[in-house]
DNA sequence: GTTTATACGGAACATTGTTCCGTTTAGCAA
DNA sequence: TTGCTAAACGGAACAATGTTCCGTATAAAC
């Protein structure tokens, strides 16, 4: 791949990250060619369909979100590790409500979405539960499918209340794992 | 309001429940006109935005659905009755995705119909409940609502998998309703 | 029959996804 | 360094669709 291709797959995505956050799912293919100072038909070369550049967004946040897994379980002890990991999980939820539509658009650009994101996040949070039920911090018989399930629940859910609520009933989720763990 | 344009009004939006029920609810305004035998313009000032005219069919249908509480109620013993209405419910919840889609899109020509959902159904709901409770043909502690809203959830998550399956979860919820009854 | 407020139709406009093609340029070889 | 070429680029043009506007037609009142 050339070089300038390379270039312009980056600053596109990395801002089209910036203009979904500011302007929505919505925003349309013109603003964001601007915003990185390309064409449209640069966009359309990367991206046949425009689901196709959403689908790409989504993937690169739910990598982000399960390499911070690594990264805060380097820094925290485990328990701390999950908790944040948690809040982490919930704050990409509840940001990216255009994903629910995304999914249930039918559209096929985001038939792999679902898959990705058991390929991706599960394993990360799985490895972050089985740390702190090695430390004998949370019980061990919590399924990490379940978990962001259940998370990602709360989020859609709780989404119109009042601020801070998601987090609060994440936090108590949370804390429900202390109950019962087994000291090793 | 002048005569033509009550027909009109009809005819729009009997065409419109039948170019959604057959093109999906993102047929084009142009489309419901031309079926309706009206221009785009008649359709914009009784509806001011295509999101008005998607609301009021809805409405139109979840009266419909009401309505026919009372037909069954009539017609059919009680407990028969409940059980047709409740497979009655769940046809329209199926075959209405779009709904599901409008209510989450945020647009505020829907806001107000989760309200009508509750003002008309569960009223149609409560009724049969009542009178097979009363026959002693069906238990007296469940609530209308929760029924309602465990039938969405079955219709809308089941509705990709076999044929009937939506209908078979739906009977036996049913059947189960069945188990506890208190002859009077 | 005349008048007038109302309703109508559909062309025109605005927005947005997508395609197309002439132009530019990165990478490479001489 | 220069010349060449395949790849990439930009943005005008097209297509689909929601929405507005206004000249025309007509139902209803007198």
């Amino acid at each position: 791949m050339r070089a300038d291709a390379q270039r312009n797959l980056d600053t596109l995505l990395q801002t089209t990250m910036a203009v979904f956050a500011s302007d929505g799912v919505d925003a349309p293919v013109r603003l964001i060619a601007e915003k990185a100072g390309v064409g449209v038909g640069t966009v359309y070369r990367h991206f046949p369909q425009r689901s196709d550049l959403v689908a790409a967004v989504f993937r690169r946040e739910i990598d982000a979100c399960a390499a911070a897994a690594a990264v805060l379980s380097a820094k925290h002890e485990p328990f701390e590790a999950l908790a944040a990991w948690m809040q982490r999980y919930a704050a990409f939820v509840a940001a990216k409500r255009g994903l629910a539509k995304a999914l249930h658009s039918g559209d096929p650009a985001f038939d792999t979405l679902p898959g990705y994101f058991d390929e991706r996040l599960r394993p990360a949070l799985r490895k972050l539960l089985e740390t702190a039920a090695a430390a004998g911090v949370v019980r061990a018989d919590v399924d990490a499918d379940e978990l962001l399930g259940a998370v990602a629940s709360l989020c859609m859910s709780a989404h119109n209340a009042g601020s801070g609520r998601a987090e609060r009933m994440v936090a108590l989720l949370v804390d429900g794992l202390r109950h019962g763990a087994t000291s090793p």
